[in-house]
RNA sequence: GGUCCGGUAGCUCAGCUGGAUAGAGCGGCAGCCUUCUAAGCUGUAGGUCAUUGGUUCGAAUCCAAUCCGGAUCACCA
């Protein structure tokens, strides 16, 4: 049990034994003491002062009392200042935390729990290239699966390929007016930049052919309706869903060039898939449900042929599900996928990890899935994230204000190589080592800065910002954790008494010999020692808070921050050469599970962290 | 207009199930490499926590109103 736990568990059987009264343990405020008080975790005394009819003093003395009574090997002392009782934990139980943790390599990971979750991200339209968004989107998802994962769920990731849709039909049209039978391979472009820049012509000639309609006279709105190209990509969508063998043909060639541009990146950033859902395979589904929800009077059909869901009942409006001419509407697929997965994988919680945009379709999806009393309904959950947005304002394809997935992505590895090489540190690295170094500290730069806010808020991103490596960054971790290899790398080289004896051996997993946390050198720890024992006790708590709060954030602030107090801790502090054996021994202990925290913990953010730098 | 989200240091963000004098990073200023990697460390300046009321022992945190910004309310996805 984490300490916090402890405390609040032994304060709630104290004031019962005290004065007969029962109280839960969470109704019990622990915080830890502030720097400028003695104590290392501060009980607020002020909600029981009146209940208990006691003086703040009184009631702080009784219970401190009895506390380091009752629990010596946990509590060395106590002070009390105004509603505030500090306690100070005995280094003895510092000592025995780290003797039981410090070769654990998997040190965070949670028991199994026997429960399953699906995690949907990265939603990708297969009519253009991603960008920072999906990056978001993308980084987000992962790491809550990972995330998860750590907390004991089996998950599974899932990606839903919007491929199908009027979208994709203005890129074909496009394509089949202006390419002359171009194809990524003789223009020697990405699939998906090439198919995108269809997409983008397709935008330019509609928006020439609506003001030329404007010319003669029509109405804006009306002009919008006749512009012959819209007309064509409306009229392929309709044929696409009657399956003429040309138009599928010509959807499954430009698809496949999207794919492989998809993989291409996908591939690069790490974000890897259990399971793609196409759109093309459950619209189908989708349109079943329509059906079978009519029957159920779920949904009414209108006199135009087209089907609508009443949910004023629910505080929404009217929603179309099928549109008049029999095709399917976004939402469509939707609860078609919902099935669909449930079928599949029988979850017990389904994670979509899409923008805050959609928030009212998913309010209208998980409503709908519940009228037509889907299985999963109640269990689907829509993790919104707030958009990307440049200095420039907001990311708009059409508009080319966007930042490319594959440019920033590049930019952050030339970067970070430039950089290294500045640094000069890199002598007997293999060309090998060197690439993935590069890759290491641009990508995961660009990970941490994008997962370190907060996820439900909207995030301003500065390039300038994003490429620096110092201060908040993924560098300045993995930095310290390369500082900390280089240290039990040479201890082990030069381990005249066997170091692995010592400080055990992370990757064969060789152990320590047994406790001595009854040495003095581990009795007395110094504060920088005590902050950072104190500072990874604390993992296995974030690990959990991460996942309650779904919050990919809360890891990457508690990596930054242990990092720091290594940091200072090594500035202050000699490993090597340190005063006594026993506190070598205790600094190395220190030092490893410094190591495992910040590679587990930016593992969970799909960051690496180098043995050297 | 309805609904939802947000407003904290010059900038980017933490803190929000109410608790001690509101914290980081960047940027500014002043220091630290004969010592385990200076991609680092230390110190310092910088705040009406949008505004106004309320709730209470105590409010950045909860409630209400107002102001400002954003999203959404499509036979787009």
């Amino acid at each position: 049990m984490d300490i916090i736990s402890q405390i609040k568990e032994n304060t709630k059987k104290a004031i019962s034994e005290l004065y007969q009264h029962e109280i839960q343990p969470n109704d019990i405020l622990v915080n830890e003491t502030k720097p400028e008080f003695e104590g290392d975790y501060t009980v607020v005394l002020f909600s029981f002062v009146k209940t208990l009819k006691k003086s703040p003093d009184a009631l702080g003395n009784e219970l401190g009392g009895l506390l380091i009574i009752k629990y010596p090997t946990l509590f060395s002392g106590f002070n009390i200042i105004k509603g505030f009782l500090n306690l100070s934990v005995a280094d003895g139980y510092w000592a025995s935390f780290l003797q039981n943790n410090y070769s654990i390599n998997e040190f965070g990971q949670k028991e199994k729990t026997n429960q399953k979750v699906m995690v949907e991200y990265s939603s990708p339209n297969t009519n253009k290239p991603l960008h920072l968004g999906h990056l978001r989107n993308n980084f987000l998802g992962w790491s809550i699966s990972a995330i998860y994962k750590a907390n004991g769920y089996d998950t599974v990731k899932t990606c839903i390929a919007n491929d199908r849709g009027i979208h994709i039909c203005k890129s074909m049209i496009a394509w089949q007016l202006f390419a002359n039978g171009a194809t990524p391979e003789t223009t020697g472009t990405k699939g998906d930049h090439f198919v995108g820049d269809y997409y983008v012509r397709f935008g330019s000639e509609y928006k020439k052919q609506v003001e030329g309609l404007q010319a003669t006279g029509m109405s804006k709105e009306e002009a919008e309706k006749e512009a012959p190209i819209m007309k064509a990509a409306q009229q392929m969508l309709i044929d696409w869903e009657a399956g003429n063998p040309a138009v599928i043909a010509l959807w499954k060639k430009m698809n496949s060039w999207v794919y492989a541009g998809f993989e291409e990146t996908y591939k690069k950033i790490g974000s890897d898939f259990d399971k793609t859902y196409y759109e093309s395979d459950t619209y189908l589904l989708g349109k079943k449900l329509v059906q079978y929800g009519l029957e159920q009077k779920v949904f009414f059909k209108k006199e135009d042929g087209s089907v609508w869901i009443d949910l004023t009942a629910d505080g929404l409006d009217e929603k179309i599900v099928q549109r008049k001419d029999g095709t399917a509407v976004y939402i469509t697929q939707d609860i078609g996928l919902a099935v669909n997965k449930y079928e599949e994988y029988h979850c017990d919680e389904s994670i979509y990890v899409v923008g805050d945009e959609q928030n009212y379709h998913f309010k209208v999806l998980k409503l709908i899935c519940q009228k037509l009393k889907i299985p999963a309904a109640d269990h689907i959950f829509h993790l919104s994230y707030g958009m990307v947005e440049l200095p420039t304002g907001r990311m708009k394809t059409r508009e080319g204000n966007v930042v490319d997935a594959d440019d920033i992505v590049d930019e952050m590895i030339h970067e970070a190589e430039r950089k290294t090489k500045e640094q000069g540190k890199t002598e007997g690295f293999t060309d090998e080592e060197l690439k993935d170094l590069y890759e290491m500290i641009g990508i995961g730069g660009l990970k941490f800065f994008l997962l370190r806010v907060d996820p439900k808020k909207r995030m301003l991103f500065n390039t300038e910002e994003s490429i620096d490596l110092h201060g908040y960054t993924a560098t300045f971790i993995q930095y310290a954790h390369a500082r900390i290899k280089s240290i039990l790398r040479k201890e082990r080289e030069s381990g005249v008494e066997t170091l692995e004896s010592r400080i055990g051996d992370q990757e064969s997993g060789v152990s320590c010999k047994e406790s001595n946390r009854d040495k003095p050198g581990i009795n007395f720890l110094l504060p920088l020692e005590k902050k950072l024992i104190i500072n990874l006790e604390k993992y296995p708590a974030i690990i959990e808070q991460a996942c309650q709060d779904m919050s990919p954030s809360l890891i990457a602030s508690y990596a930054f921050d242990l990092a720091k107090n290594f940091n200072s801790f090594y500035a202050e502090h000699s490993i090597a050469k340190a005063e006594t054996p026993d506190k070598k021994e205790l600094r190395l202990q220190i030092a490893q599970l410094t190591a495992t925290t910040l590679k587990n913990s930016m593992a969970l953010l799909g960051i690496k962290v180098p043995e050297r730098m």
